[in-house]
RNA sequence: UGGGAGGUCGUCUAACGGUAAGACUGCAGCCUCUGGAGCUGCGUAUCGGGGUUCGAAUCCCUGCCUCCCAGCCA
């Protein structure tokens, strides 16, 4: 029912998982989690845990929840919410069981009130300042809280007394009774909960105590009888503190398995960041087309099943590495190569007059859709006297290995005519605004009865027919490769490049093109792959560049200019 | 300076004591009605130093480098 995800080779998780299905560890269950915290919107580096989680629960016959680990009612909102599970629907998976953490708070407070019973827990109230100070340093055993040893009695009451609202926010927390000279931070007497005053998104005002993530996490994953929960390497110092908790409350213990992150290179992939670029306007959203937010990609049209691929083409492992972004973009292409339909749009027009055409006169041309695939059929394109092409596809001096127009010069018009330029019409300022050319009649199709050849093929649109269309070309939102590389005293932003969009408001486009269905995605030949943006209106839409195709002359081109 | 985790082509991953392999990128070429796609070929790597072994990326010792941890964030 849900897709395959591309398999890629194998890994040490996956390896994991096949042992323990062989010595029957989990009775030959595997149920895995994606468990996201509501507190903003999912990118491509959520994507790869996503694939992993719930790609290996659908290769052995396992499940997947998902899981939202909402403990922070501060940083939360059912916006992310709704998002988060737009977006993995999106990503094609399906979830066993949606869950929340916050749907284990009684049983947590529980638990927690078993700890104080047992001695393992205490209300201390040392302020936030001072638990750091008595916390220690990496060289220095912390000093233990002076209200570690209160009673069973009065930790309870205290306890309670937090619970029921009775103590200002930060006055007191319950922490674990573990060892505050542990070289491990995670196990210096950690908070289990904190005061927080704070309207939750599902539970309201039914708390004012919420549980830390840490007191919450592994839990829940006992809860949901998770076999193998698979989280980021940062965790790693963490599942101590989770073997702690799961064995002094006695309950089914999970096995935590770490992985390295996603990075790539360009992007930013950490939701604080991405936040306040949305939060300072430095984007148009969570769902700009330049974000690696899902919504964002989604936006700039990138199909799920290339996401997939991506996810499924990367390695897991424990190495912190860099992702090249030409990899995800190469996936775009192979995926949608073979599923775009081909239109003809022309980004810069330069207007084109055929001196020999007869003046009304329309030529109805047939146009493959997609040579990758032959049921997507033809259309018909129109042809007439003015046309316009890419004003790049013009010179009136070229250079060495220019292919394209050029006086004197014959090329092709894609599905029409050889066409061969006679002179360049200038304005004052010695700009070429428009170009002469006689076409051969006898070439209607794209072929020579005579057998000769042109060297370069054009994109063109009839200029009566043309369709305006609103292009938008997306480059890098960053110019450095690691966007938080930046001088002392700068932050990431110093890095946000000038040029990562640019708006082409009076494009020409094809006219089978004038009401496309908003996120349809198209190939313009010879350009790169679009997607209709949701901004379209009737007649007039508004298309996000995708990814370029790749360019042999424009890596030609630079490398010439390189070498003067 | 404490703890945890890592270090194999430019990048990512494999090789689990027995010929260092693949993908992406790059370069060269073929092909082409997209300078796209496709096809062919080429190139570059085991962090350093010691050991064990017939044989080491792999095991041992040692040094170096990178990442994570001192939130009442997750």
């Amino acid at each position: 029912m849900t897709p395959e995800p591309a398999a890629g080779p194998s890994n040490f998780i996956r390896d994991t998982i096949i042992e323990d299905l062989n010595t029957g560890k989990y009775q030959g269950r595997v149920h895995t989690r994606f468990p996201p915290e509501p507190n903003g919107y999912l990118h491509i580096g959520h994507a790869k845990s996503i694939c992993l989680n719930f790609g290996l629960a659908q290769e052995f016959g396992g499940k997947t929840n998902l899981r939202f680990d909402d403990t922070n009612p501060s940083k939360e909102e059912v916006e992310y919410v709704d998002s988060i599970i737009n977006d993995v629907r999106w990503m094609g998976f399906d979830w066993d069981r949606l869950c929340y953490a916050s749907d284990y708070f009684q049983q947590l407070y529980d638990w927690a009130i078993e700890l104080i019973q047992s001695g393992k827990a205490f209300v201390c109230d040392l302020t936030a300042e001072q638990i750091r100070e008595y916390r220690g340093t990496p060289s220095e055993p912390g000093t233990e809280s002076p209200y570690r040893n209160r009673s069973v009695e009065e930790n309870l009451g205290l306890f309670a007394r937090m619970k029921n609202g009775e103590f200002a926010d930060g006055a007191r927390t319950l922490r674990a009774k573990i060892d505050m000279a542990s070289p491990n931070f995670n196990l210096r007497d950690p908070i289990l909960y904190r005061i927080l005053h704070a309207s939750h998104h599902r539970t309201r005002d039914a708390w004012c105590i919420y549980p830390m993530y840490d007191f919450a996490h592994g839990q829940s994953d006992s809860i949901e009888h998770i076999t193998h929960s698979l989280c980021t390497l940062e965790f790693e110092d963490h599942r101590p503190l989770y073997d702690w908790y799961i064995e002094a409350i006695g309950i089914y213990h999970p096995q935590q398995i770490e992985f390295d992150r996603l990075n790539l290179t360009y992007t930013l992939l950490s939701k604080r960041k991405l936040l306040k670029l949305v939060q300072d306007g430095l984007v148009r959203g969570w769902d700009d087309p330049r974000m690696p937010t899902l919504s964002g990609i989604r936006r700039r049209g990138y199909p799920p099943e290339a996401i997939r691929s991506f996810a499924g083409s990367l390695g897991i492992s424990k190495t912190n590495g860099m992702i090249e972004l030409g990899r995800l973009e190469q996936c775009v292409r192979e995926n949608l190569n073979k599923s775009a339909p081909r239109v003809m749009g022309v980004l810069r027009p330069l207007k084109v007059v055929i001196d020999n055409y007869p003046e009304d006169h329309v030529d109805e041309l047939e146009a493959t859709n997609n040579p990758e695939d032959a049921a997507a059929g033809t259309r018909i394109v129109p042809f007439s006297k003015v046309i316009y092409i890419e004003q790049e596809d013009f010179r009136e001096n070229p250079p060495k290995d220019y292919f394209r127009l050029s006086p004197g010069r014959e090329v092709r018009l894609r599905y029409a005519f050889f066409l061969k330029c006679i002179h360049a019409v200038k304005d004052e300022a010695g700009q070429v605004v428009e170009v002469h050319c006689t076409y051969d009649p006898l070439t209607r199709g794209g072929n020579a009865p005579d057998g000769r050849k042109v060297k370069s093929t054009l994109h063109w649109v009839s200029a009566s027919h043309a369709v305006d269309g609103e292009v938008r070309i997306y480059e890098t939102l960053f110019t450095k490769e690691d966007p938080n590389q930046v001088e002392e005293g700068e932050d990431f932003t110093v890095n946000l490049n000038p040029k990562s969009l640019e708006v082409i408001t009076a494009a020409k486009l094809e006219p089978g093109l004038a009401n496309p269905p908003e996120g349809a995605r198209y190939q313009f030949e010879r350009l790169g792959y679009f997607a209709v943006d949701p901004d379209s209106t009737p007649g007039k839409p508004v298309f996000n560049r995708t990814v370029a195709l790749k360019d042999a002359w424009a890596k030609i081109e630079k490398r010439g200019s390189q070498k003067k």
